[in-house]
This record gives structure tokens, sequence and C-alpha cells, in this order.
DNA sequence: GCTTTAACGCAGAGATCTCTGCGTTAGTGC
DNA sequence: GCACTAACGCAGAGATCTCTGCGTTAAAGC
């Protein structure tokens, strides 16, 4: 049950190790669903024994979960200086990070409960996806603006973007992306 | 791989195992976690033989998937005339029900892929959520109202509650509900 | 009440997972 | 280079799951 897997010693052997794995992890997530994964189905794929997998990362969930928090959010477009632009460069990036292969899945495997007492992954979790926006909307406060707060962004963007991914609902693109990004700023204004 | 479970013997010995079962699966979801969760386990918490669960259900994911289906919706509230009122308490409703212990565990469940080919789940979980709230803005309509559309009430409502209630975000109650309500009745109106 | 048969219980084989001891490999620091 | 040791591989025991044949029970229809 420890994910943090790259204390000690995360060079050489181990790294290669974790990268095979985690590779490994996101394939079978993706061609069989999160359910359907075992430690030793993915040790096997990643030509590592299962006993490695065991004792660095203990079960599929703590498993995922790291995955899920080593996924680099290294692609994080820049700032355009616009408000609107970078909400909605970063509401499109998040839905497309979400809407790649397994993606739902390992939002839910780091959400689920029983891993770190139910809050420590749900905490990053959330760390990470408001990590995302915060920065454009502290760009826009010092430009004088008064963006809406992130508690708003998150209830107006990436809730309904999260739900409409995991119900597969039709018409979730860029352009759905937009105008939720509209209707926020357009609306009655971000008072908080 | 059967999830319907009803439809040939509902009466007598089936229906009691079926109940049973069901039972036994919303305590153990609720005390360990769906993941902890196999068909013996739940079969010996019944009093039932994990044979006669391999047979009905085939797996954990559909055993969920049914209950979920299952979970009756009987204590709709009654529409109160007013839409405002009426989207307030559904919401409520919402969300109580997916406050009850497994409940988030459950619609993961119903919305997890490999049942029914991806699909089936998805579109009766939602259409059930779906059903929650069109009657309210039925009668609206037919007050000569012109109510939201029943996708902004998903994207405005309705996600947001799933999302908060998953990654556990504290003050998400009753007055968070009506704060929601307010915003999308009394913002720029409802359009579509 | 009798027949039919869906659903259940029992038992067990085989596969798979889960975990641990022990020796080996290879990264780290000197 | 060399010592140290974290991390790995190997092997295997034990638990658990997964599934299937077969006989039994009891619901459904007459």
């Amino acid at each position: 049950m420890n994910a943090d897997a790259s204390t000690k010693r995360p060079g050489g052997r181990s790294g290669r190790v974790r990268a095979a794995v985690h590779d490994a992890a996101v394939a079978l997530v993706a061609e069989r669903g999160a359910d359907r994964v075992t430690l030793p189905a993915v040790a096997r794929r990643a030509g590592v024994n299962s006993s490695t997998l065991y004792r660095r990362w203990g079960s599929v969930a703590a498993l995922l979960a790291d995955v899920a928090g080593h996924r680099d959010d290294a692609g994080a477009p820049p700032l355009a200086g616009d408000l609107r632009t970078d909400l909605e460069c970063r509401a499109a990036w998040t839905l497309t990070e979400l809407s790649r292969p397994g993606g739902i899945a390992f939002f839910r495997a780091e959400v689920a409960p029983g891993i770190d007492e139910r809050h420590a992954g749900l905490r990053e979790c959330l760390d990470r996806v408001s990590a995302r926006f915060r920065p454009a909307l502290d760009a826009a406060r010092e430009r004088g603006e008064t963006p809406p707060s992130l508690e708003r962004v998150l209830d107006r963007i990436v809730a309904p973007l999260y739900f409409r991914v995991v119900f597969s609902l039709p018409g979730t693109d860029d352009g759905y992306v937009r105008a939720l990004v509209a209707e926020l700023l357009d609306g009655p204004g971000g008072d908080g």
C-alpha cells in the first residue's frame, strides 16, 4: 500500500520496471477494463515478476492510482493571456485527457475508496485538476479582472465534462467546451 | 451475464434469493468497498450457494449493476407545482440517494464498461436519473412556463452533485442544492 | 393433486490470485 | 573499483475464485 514507489532508488532498473509496469497497466486497462486487470496479468505484460508488483504496489487499485498520479500533465498548454481562451484551452485539454483510452478508468481508480484511508487519492486527484485551471484564474486576477472562483469553474466546466464523458453523451467536443465557458463568463458574472 | 434475473420465475424462492443477495451485496459494498466484494463473499453473507450467483449474475459487476438498476426510486417526492421547489426537491433527493453507503459504488458499477457491450447500463442509469427531473420540467411547461432543458439540468445540477460527491467536497448539502437551482433559474434564463 | 422444469444446493476440479522466504542482481555512495 | 543494500526474480504453499456436472427442491400451469 505504498504508492510512492519513487523515493529511495528512482534510477536505473527500478525506473525501467516502473515504466514497464505503468505502460502495461495502461494497456490492459484500455483493452479489457479496470475490472479485469490483475497484478499477475500486468506483471506478465510488463515482463516483470508479479512478486515485485505485490511488494511495490500491493493491489491493483493502488497501482492504478499511482499510474493516474504520474500521468504527466506535461502537455499543459501555455497561457494565452485571455481568460476565455485560457479556460477554453484548459477545458478542451481536460476533455482530451479524460477521453484517452482508460482515462475514466484511472480517474475511477484514483477516486476509489480503500486507498490511503479513502482521502489521499481524492485530494491529489482534485488538486491536480484544480492546478490545471488555477493559473489561468490567477493570471486574470493579476490583470485586474475578476474571474470566477475555482469552485465555480469546477461546478460549471469540469463537472459537466466528467459527467458527459462517463455517460458517453454525444456532442461532448470542443464546441461544447466553448459553450460551457461562454455560459460561465457571459452569465450573471463571477461574484466569488 | 444475464442481468434480467426476473423474467421467468419471479415469485417464491427465486425472489427471496434475489432479495437476500441484493441486501448482502449492498451491505458488503458499504462496509468494504466494491473492489473487495466477490461473488462467494456475497453468497456467504446471503446464505446462498455461490454457484447460484455465478449462474444468475456471472460477475460482481453484473450483480452490482442489477442491484443499482433495481434500487427502487419509490421514494420519489411529489410535485409541488412550483418549478424551483420541484427542482430543489429532486436535486436534494438525488444527493441523498448518491450519499447513501455505496451509492457512488453502485453508480460506478452500473456505468462500468464490459457489461452489455458498454452502453446498456449507461443508458439505463442516465435514463433513470433523467426520469427524476423530466416530470418537473414537463409540469412547468404545461403551466405555460419555459423551464430549462433537461440537458441543462444535467449539466448544471446533476453533474456538479455527482462530481462533488465523488470527491467528497465539503458543503455539499441542501443549501448548496438550492444555490445550484437558483443559479440555473435566475441566470441568463432557460433558452432551450 | 400431478407434471413439468426453472432454479437451487452440493461437491469438487482446475485455474488464478495472494503472499512470503531466500538467493541474486544492480543502483548508490565512497 | 568496492562495499552496501534496495529492488528484483524465483519458487512454492495456501487461500480463493471460477466454473461445471448432477441430484434435489419448489414454483408454475393444468
